[in-house]
RNA sequence: GGUUCCGUAGCUCAGUUGGAUAGAGCAACAGCCUUCUAAGCUGUGGGUCUUGGGUUCGAGCCCCAACGGAAUCACCA
């Protein structure tokens, strides 16, 4: 049982006794104390103060009093206007760390048969560019909170819905024809992602050139798209391989393959996974059945002109179109078709899309249709919507040539650390391989915890040209932390855990990290039920920074009373324990040095 | 214009269901390596929490309004 669900029971019980109020427990929260006051839990006292019919500092006194003489936890208490500050028993502590140090998974509870089957999407990209920084931060936010969703008892289906189709392959397929004079991965040592990354910047360059080149012979904008040579072959393609053409669709195959060779290189690196993957081509002719469906129960209406719509009115939104006037599927059809088919593959109970929050409005409208259709997790859908990445000077445009890559951005913070750890004594010991292992666990940390420590809603900013921070509150300085004490655990020649440390007094630093180590269990419960990795990842600092504070203040190897020494063994360990997998939770590793 | 989101130190960001004197990092300045890892630690300076009302013992947090910014409101995806 917790130190806070013990006071506020025992709280609760003094109410009773000295004035006769019931006051339920679970509206009573003991919160750590402040560093400046003495004490290590603090009750505020003013929701008592009807009860008690008493000045604030009467009734705190009077609490502190009853607290002291009833609960067997409480050592004694002091009063500060309606504060009442408890100071713990210190075998309390001891007691508290060896429950956190022998509970293997300490605040992880495991999935069973019967856990919530939560179905995460997340990455969706589309294959006629390669990952970018907004696909990463999508990645790492995606990633992440299925592990935190684990974590907290859901069993987990992490999915990938990649677009395949649409005009915007033709158009890299076309310019491959054109101008790629029969460049392949291999041929040219490009991987496949970028290089049908060049074919689309490459159309859309002389796209651009034929749009001007028309406007120069006297035609609008607009004329000009209209006779636009190229952008006809592109749609006579899509045409094609919507007709199933052969040849049209072994290039088709031929370029995605180079593609996800490329994606599946990145996702690697960047150490994500997915247990279900989903292809438009295979999924995006599902909808239409199901809006049809809709439409014979009377729940959507059918114009005079053929198109299918939706009446959202009531619900305060529009007419949202369902399915053209020729019959075939727009965007949100295709997401109802998806939906369809996962349901069939899974017994979802929850579903969590992450997706940017330029698309808002449409999981909005797709939570309402999917409730009307009567899938039962559809009105309590979650759309995990996070902002975009934008540089200095605004948005990141392919087109300019500004887009942060996302395999660049991970060499670049890779070949940072390796410059850190140039210092001399760094890394001393390890050879090539082992070095190249930790600059790798150690950079991608910089960058992922650069992206998960922030608010995920709002809009982040990125510059290029400072490179990501490994020092201050960053990933390396909590894998850092992680290091040092490993190296500590290393020299330490004491059996930790056969020793008794049940007499130590745990002075007040001490006291306050395994405070903190207690409360992982409810970071990690906070954090589920606030779709929050930033949660984790400032507990994990605030952990990291705490430790350094008292790895500077006390000596742990030097201290000569066994007991003493073996006891900050053991929290140091719990310390590093728990930071891997708080980190974990973000999809980072840590090193054994660095 | 409608809807949704954001506004906290020069910069990047925290701030746990409303609690005590609003916290970190970066940047600046001043210190600390003969000691368990200096990717660290200590100190100094830096704030009208966008503004104005309201709710109450108490508001950065909740409500209303204004201002500023972002996204979205396609027979595009």
């Amino acid at each position: 049982m917790s130190i806070d669900s013990i006071l506020a029971q025992a709280t609760s019980e003094a109410v009773k006794a000295l004035y006769g109020v019931d006051f339920p427990a679970d509206k009573i929260v003991p919160q750590t104390t402040k560093k400046e006051f003495e004490g290590n839990e603090t009750i505020v006292v003013f929701p008592f103060l009807k009860a008690s019919r008493k000045a604030p500092e009467a009734t705190a006194q009077e609490i502190g009093q009853w607290l002291v003489e009833h609960c067997e936890a409480v050592e004694k208490f002091n009063v500060i206007k309606g504060f009442l500050n408890l100071t713990i028993q210190p075998t309390f502590w001891t007691g508290v760390l060896n429950h956190v140090a022998s509970t293997p998974n300490y605040g992880f509870t495991a999935a069973t048969a019967t856990s919530p089957l939560v179905m995460i999407e997340y990455s969706s990209p589309n294959t006629n560019k390669p990952l970018h920084l907004g696909h990463v931060r999508n990645n790492l936010l995606g990633y992440s909170l299925a592990r935190i969703m684990e974590a907290n008892g859901n069993r987990v289906v992490k999915t990938n819905i990649v677009n395949d189709r649409g005009i915007h392959i033709c158009k890299s397929m076309l310019a491959w024809l054109k101008w790629g004079n029969g460049a392949t991965p291999e041929s040219t040592g490009k991987k496949g992602d970028h290089l049908i990354g060049d074919c689309y910047v490459a159309f859309d360059q002389h796209y651009k050139a034929e749009l001007k080149e028309l406007e120069a012979r006297g035609m609008s904008e607009d004329e000009a798209k209209e006779q636009s040579a190229l952008m006809r072959e592109a749609h006579e393609m899509l045409r094609k391989w919507e007709d199933g053409d052969e040849q049209v669709r072994a290039l088709w195959r031929q370029m995605n393959e180079w593609v996800y060779a490329g994606f599946d290189t990145t996702y690697r690196r960047l150490g994500v996974t997915f247990d279900k993957i989903y292809y438009e081509s295979e999924t995006y002719l599902e909808g239409k059945e199901k809006v049809l469906e809709g439409l014979d129960k009377g729940i959507f209406y059918r114009k005079d002109d053929g198109s299918v719509w939706a009446d959202l009115t009531p619900d305060g939104l529009d007419h949202k179109l369902l399915l053209r006037s020729d019959g075939t599927s727009v965007y949100i059809t295709q997401d109802i078709g998806t939906a369809k088919l996962r349901y069939q593959d899974y017994p979802i109970d929850q579903m969590i899309y992450v997706v940017g929050n330029e698309q808002n409005y449409h999981f909005q409208v797709l939570s309402l249709l999917l409730d009307k259709l009567g899938f039962k997790w559809g009105k309590d859908l979650i759309h995990f919507s996070y902002g975009m990445v934008e540089l200095p000077e605004g948005k990141m445009k392919s087109r300019e040539g500004t887009v942060v890559d996302a395999d660049d951005l991970m060499d670049e913070m890779i070949g940072t650390a390796r410059e850190m750890s140039q210092e001399p004594g760094r890394l001393e010991g390890l050879d090539d391989n082992e070095k190249e292992e930790v600059l790798r666990i150690v950079g991608l940390g910089a960058l992922k915890y650069f992206i998960l420590k922030v608010d995920p809603r709002k809009n982040m900013t990125f510059n290029p040209r400072e490179s990501i921070d490994f020092n201050g509150n960053t990933g390396p300085f909590i894998q850092y932390t992680y290091a040092r004490i490993q190296s500590v655990l290393r020299k330490a020649a004491d059996n930790i855990d056969g020793t008794d440390i049940s007499a130590v007094s745990p002075n007040d630093k001490e006291t306050s990290l395994i405070q903190r180590l207690a409360d992982f269990a409810t970071v990690v419960a906070d954090a589920g039920k606030n779709y929050s990795p930033a949660l984790v990842a400032n507990y994990a600092y605030d952990l990291a920074k705490e430790f350094n504070q008292f790895y500077h203040d006390y000596s742990i190897l030097r201290e000569d009373t066994a007991a003493v020494r073996v006891f900050r063994l053991k929290l140091s360990r719990t310390v590093a324990d728990i930071l891997a997998r708080a980190l974990s939770l973000l999809g980072m590793e840590v090193p054994q040095r660095m």
